[in-house]
DNA sequence: GTCTACATGTAACTCGTTACATGATTAA
DNA sequence: TTAATCATGTAACGAGTTACATGTAGAC
């Protein structure tokens, strides 16, 4: 359900296109969210069906026309709702911790090795790459979005830990 | 489309019935699954028209039929090929940060305390929880299955000394 | 007498993924 | 000449959620 709450707090900090939507989440929020074109585009519909959204056209030569979108007086409000609303419970669905539970009953130790390898590889692959994001931290919005980044750190790192301790108890 | 493998790892552990799935995605495997039950009846009847689960129906008097699941040979080497497969690419989709990421245009301080407050309590609960379960260390199988807790475990106290970080940063 | 455990499902809906479909401009 | 960037979407499917629907036995 969230998907339309940070499509409308991107929007918030810059009225947007979906294609430029799509860009932000690749580049700015890939560390805490994912969203697929078509959704997008499908969100947006529903946020503006919804009179949360002002759609304007900007017409280009020789390229397809720009819809741009920006919150409504309803989308703001909406987004200030979310931010105070209670968080709903969050289901786990670890698939790589489900590949552990049951790798036992495969008797082969190479199983497990072979698992932990390909997951400490990602995980400093990732890491690596939240490392190289450098964000701004003069203002306080600026703080907070920075802190999400350090999130996703602090939680890579600890997955290292965790892979090492694995290993050992192997 | 891991549902489709936790649903044979467990059954592989056991064979049971959609309520006792249930069970065992309440009990044992809360950790890394959430399970529903329609999603299980239904993911059941597929896995047993794809050959992949026996079906032994059990008549039991004043009370419904049991319907109990095991894996087939197919089923098995599911398993199997899933385990050794590579893992495809997970996305990250974290609402919690998305509220931090975006809490900053409230003006309002008092909003991102509420957020961490309400965050470390949920933590600490999950935490508690995770430290009370005890699990079985013996074999082989059941120290894997001990490490995947453990991961909960590391990641939840991550949480919190980042939960103090971000608190100390405002 | 009320609640919990046992045990099965279906229907309707939303959310997320993949593939399909189009076409111009600009930089290497 | 090839790839990337700009810019829009639709269709079909799979996964997950919520509500509906039924009925007995045993414990408190």
């Amino acid at each position: 359900m969230s998907l339309r709450h940070a499509i409308l707090g991107l929007l918030d900090l810059k009225p947007m296109t979906g294609y430029d939507l799509k860009k932000a989440f690749d580049n700015t929020a890939r560390h805490f969210w994912a969203a697929d074109r078509s959704q997008i585009y499908r969100t947006l519909g529903n946020l503006h069906a919804d009179g949360l959204l002002n759609e304007h056209v900007i017409r280009q030569r020789s390229r397809p026309d720009r819809h741009e979108y920006r919150l409504t007086e309803a989308g703001s409000a909406e987004l200030d709702t979310w931010l105070r609303s209670p968080a709903p419970t969050e289901l786990p669905r670890e698939a790589f911790l489900a590949r552990v539970y049951f790798a036992g009953r495969a008797e082969d130790p190479q199983l497990v090795r072979k698992l932990v390898d390909e997951r400490r590889a990602l995980v400093r692959q990732r890491l690596d790459e939240l490392r190289a994001l450098e964000a701004p931290t003069a203002t306080y919005p600026e703080r907070l979005r920075a802190m999400t980044l350090r999130n996703g750190i602090v939680h890579h790192e600890a997955e290292l830990s965790w892979l090492d301790e694995l290993e050992g108890a192997l």
